[in-house]
DNA sequence: GTCTATACTGAGATAGAC
DNA sequence: GTCTATCTCAGTATAGAC
């Protein structure tokens, strides 16, 4: 049989992605995954520990690069706007990304068992992001509200801009920055 | 046969938490809590759609309770204050629950699969607290951010309380709100 | 790569409440 | 009789053990 045409990987995901479009999640097997990309089932599982996660690690690059962007911010930077400063930093490979992360949020958002895998993703991140926040010397519940709330600020950007592109990421990051600034501010609305 | 002893419901969420902390979440069929409980396992999942829902449906009551609490509070007050506001009218039921939501807690803590499921829960908590706000008229991304960033401060006291109840709910909840506060207000730590 | 446990689903039978 | 809760039986897919 022909052998590493590309990587297994690569192509188990793609395949994954292009199977959850056309029927669902559910109706999609791992074994009917593995077929079309030329493997077993067993190979399937190999790589992926399990189904949900075929969709799921970009997400360890995105962690890795925010981290090391929060670890070297200057020291006199707040909390915030040093995640911030953090989001901007992977605005273009977000941006590069977009063609393959419209579709995969979409089958993510209509498929509860998806949704809730991002969702710890992202609460892990927030964590790591925390914990560098300690590092540099923010108070514990200072660290953990400022992850949380900066990653909320970042998933509403980003999602409003994978839902249109029309204004741009980085306008949507400074929008998202500005309104939850005020959002502590003022008293009525 | 015997019939009604009791709830079979609360029986069967009873004898699950008591199971998993003996040996477990994964160590723990179905089909053992329900033998234990004095049903078939096909009954247990006619009460819970997964396993893992066994232990997530107070959630429902306390999502009702804030939904009512946010909807008549006064017009005048800003999201964050109204969000605050309904967390704390929850209070004395949380606090008269704590027998049980400790254990709870402990377990789901330790089980990434439970952990997994209590975050889903709670982001779509934030999104009925966000479309309550909308509701009272706050614009949408200020309704989504309050909302999230309220329930991370919400969880972070809820928490802290839990795993040390030598401060109150009351105070975590008010520090929790004042260093949201700040954190947002202030530029350098 | 093979084998197995377990989470879930569906259809139909039974039994008691009304 | 209807209705509802439970059980029984038979199956599929995931995931882990060997």
């Amino acid at each position: 049989m022909a052998k590493n045409e590309g990587d297994v990987r690569a192509r188990l995901q793609r395949t994954a992605l292009e199977l959850f479009r056309e029927r669902g999640y559910d109706q999609t097997t791992a074994a009917e995954i593995a077929a079309r990309a030329g493997v077993t089932e067993r190979t399937f599982f190999r790589y992926f520990p399990d189904k949900r996660e075929v969709l799921f690690d970009g997400e360890a690059k995105l962690r890795a690069a925010l981290a090391a962007s929060v670890a070297d911010a200057p020291g006199e930077l707040g909390p915030l706007d040093t995640l911030f400063r953090a989001f901007r930093s992977v605005q273009p490979a977000l941006e590069e990304n977009r063609p393959f992360s419209k579709p995969r949020h979409e089958v993510i958002s209509n498929t509860p068992a998806l949704h809730e895998r991002e969702l710890a993703k992202l609460a892990a991140l927030a964590d790591v992001l925390a914990a560098e926040l300690r590092a540099r010397g923010v108070p514990d519940m200072q660290a953990v509200l400022a992850a949380r709330t900066g990653m909320a600020a970042f998933v509403f950007a980003t999602v409003s801009w994978l839902d249109d592109p029309g204004l741009g990421l980085g306008e949507r990051l400074d929008l998202a920055l500005r309104e939850l600034k005020a959002l502590l501010t003022e008293t009525g609305y």
